[in-house]
DNA sequence: CCTTTATGCGTACGCCCGTACGCATCGTTG
DNA sequence: CAACGATGCGTACGGGCGTACGCATAAAGG
């Protein structure tokens, strides 16, 4: 049997739980389906992940991860004196026009912590991170973190309604805040 | 049998399911669990909300209205010269030293909408009155929702990272959105 | 090479669930 | 007062679930 020696399993269950999530939603995660999506028999998920728990864990961790990884880059490579309202703007123009789906899922998992106390330290934890990342481009953290909610208000209000996204409208509403 | 007339079973059945998505989350909320938070046999639910999606969308619809008569209220009551900013830094300070499961139970609810087609049209209705609402104090629909942005973002912020809300950096928020 | 430990695997138990359905009973309408 | 539609009630079915547990097998260490 050549799967009984598989290193990465324990990163493959990860994975096929946010896939999982992204297809049923946070309701639909289950250690069965969990297992059917990564093609490994149940007892094997529950092994890695003895509770449901353990594995939204990881999963909002993963995910928080690669956003901010995203993030770092898009910081790193703008320029230094770019007017971050554009740049704010812009990223919501990216997010919306990308993938629909990812970013809906990506919204549930970190909302989730709204109820679970489980996961709230790893939303908070982003949120810092977030707050840190801004400051660098605006030097005050009140302005960073009104810049990120409104970022999140205003892409929430995009999931939600269904609405277009007005591209100049968020850029005067990011410029009016920044300041 | 006494019960067998109860013309306000239905309304009984919807406070129900509020309070079971208040008290196990959405996740939780079920047929059974419902029947036996409103006291009534398990048929008597799904006979006035055939699934569970119903449920939800009465559920929803009913925590919109009264959200939506408070905030009709406050505005109705606020003079007309009042500084927005002021108002509503003063509203979020309100709901946050409040009843703070009920303010999570209304998001939760209200978030759902991010994944479940079937109560979006429910959400994009509540935040179409709110920015009605808030046009009639800014005058100008981009700064209404700009406002209702940074209100949601900020209130989730504090929801999520249990961070000491703070009414003068909110206030400041605010007040540069507004213009 | 042998033991130990971590990991993989299959299965079974008991619980809760949505839903369907038939019967009972009420208010209403003609 | 008769009939009918709306509402209330109880139960049963099939299915998915979390979890536990025992056995198999691989890697690691003596």
């Amino acid at each position: 049997m050549g799967r009984r020696y598989d290193p990465e399993r324990r990163q493959r269950i990860i994975d096929a739980a946010i896939a999982v999530v992204g297809e049923r939603g946070i309701g639909g995660l289950s250690h069965r389906a969990v297992a059917a999506e990564a093609d490994v028999p149940l007892g094997s998920t529950t092994y890695h992940f003895a509770t449901l728990d353990d594995l939204l864990v990881a999963a909002l961790d993963q995910v928080n991860a690669e956003w901010l990884a995203d993030m770092e880059r898009w910081e790193r490579d703008a320029p230094p004196d770019a007017p971050l309202a554009d740049g704010m703007a812009g990223l919501m123009e990216m997010l919306l026009t990308g993938d629909r789906k990812r970013l809906e899922l990506e919204y549930e998992l970190y909302l989730a912590a709204l109820r679970r106390t489980s996961v709230r330290p790893l939303a908070a934890a982003f949120l810092d991170r977030m707050t840190e990342l801004l400051v660098r481009r605006t030097g005050d953290v009140d302005v960073a973190r009104a810049i990120n909610a409104l970022f999140d208000g205003m892409l929430l209000q995009v999931l939600l309604t269904g609405r277009e996204f007005d591209r100049e409208e968020a850029r005067a509403a990011f410029a009016r805040v920044t300041g």
